[in-house]
DNA sequence: CACCATTTACTGTCCGAACAAGTAAATCCG
DNA sequence: CGGATTTACTTGTTCGGACAGTAAATGGTG
């Protein structure tokens, strides 16, 4: 039943950049998935530890710097801009209504939609989330040559348009 | 779909007192920052989009794996192993439990643990959800060189080692 | 042996993510 | 004009993730 074949996450070492004549088990292993996957709970790990510094949840600082950046905006617009979900939308402006980072309005020329805006009491934030967002940053980025810097971001780039035309093709 | 345009609403030099030391506009904008966001809540989407059909939920599949992998596992293993929470595993354990794809059973020497092992019903799962890990490696990879396939590789190790070291510092 | 720190697992609570379903308003179209 | 459709938002529910607190068992040390 136990299938004792390459039950390693990390094949550390494929990095010979000459033949790759093979098409090794990494596909079968999940390599990458397994690399993704522990990237992306370290980051929100991080993101997470940091941001409790200034009292904000994850996601909850994205949704304040498009506000920031931005303006006021329509719940369906940060819903758009954020990638997320209106209903978890819903909530995490609540959330942050309550907390007073954050004013509800309705838009007088359609009675469907509430118009967020950011308060002044939320001004005193935007410098520490930025700082918090640099931090972040920072941490990824330290030790690389700008060099690979910019490999990183290629390299994420075309995780990213793979991960969306398989999204896609999946809806 | 690639530049984050940064409406700069302040020019991120220094002389703010917040003693900010000079940094490139891409370590102010955090472009490497939503890279990983974007790529992770596409992952995650995609992962949950390809288990939904064989009945498992994000996270659900990586304890099975770890199970058929490696055998009966004590929760605390099997928490260190995902790299998890204490909290988090035992309810997904009952629910994995519940489901029948999985059976505790306390350990006969340590009357604190107690031991989590893969029903035999869970074996019908098992090729399913290596179908679909395989699925989703063969989405990210797809559209690749083997070079580029390994330059990921490279590249995402290189950040979970920069996370890896800024969480344990964090901590 | 007794005491105490550690380990292991659990519960409560709060949060985001996702899906389903529902409501109200606006828009489209015949 | 009036019904059908689309849009915007909300609520209900289930799940993973994380923190705090608890209880029981263990293991080491005095």
């Amino acid at each position: 039943m136990s299938q004792p074949e390459s039950t390693d996450a990390r094949p550390s070492t494929t990095t010979d950049a000459t033949g790759l004549a093979d098409m090794p088990d990494s596909v079968a292993a999940g390599a990458i998935n397994h690399a993704i996957l522990r990237v992306a709970r370290l980051h929100r790990m991080l993101a997470g530890q940091l941001l409790r510094r200034v009292g904000l949840h994850p996601s909850q600082e994205l949704v304040m710097m498009q506000l920031w950046d931005r303006g006021p905006q329509r719940q369906t617009d940060l819903v758009r801009l954020l990638g997320s979900d209106a209903a978890t939308m819903t909530r995490t402006i609540r959330r942050l209504e309550n907390a007073g980072f954050v004013r509800r309005r309705p838009s007088p020329t359609d009675k469907r939609v509430t118009i967020v805006e950011p308060t002044a009491a939320s001004n005193a934030l935007r410098t520490e989330v930025e700082q918090v967002w640099m931090d972040l940053e920072t941490s990824v980025a330290e030790g690389m040559t700008p060099a690979q810097q910019a490999e990183v971001i290629e390299v994420l780039g075309r995780i990213e348009e793979s991960l969306a035309r398989a999204t896609s093709q999946e809806a």
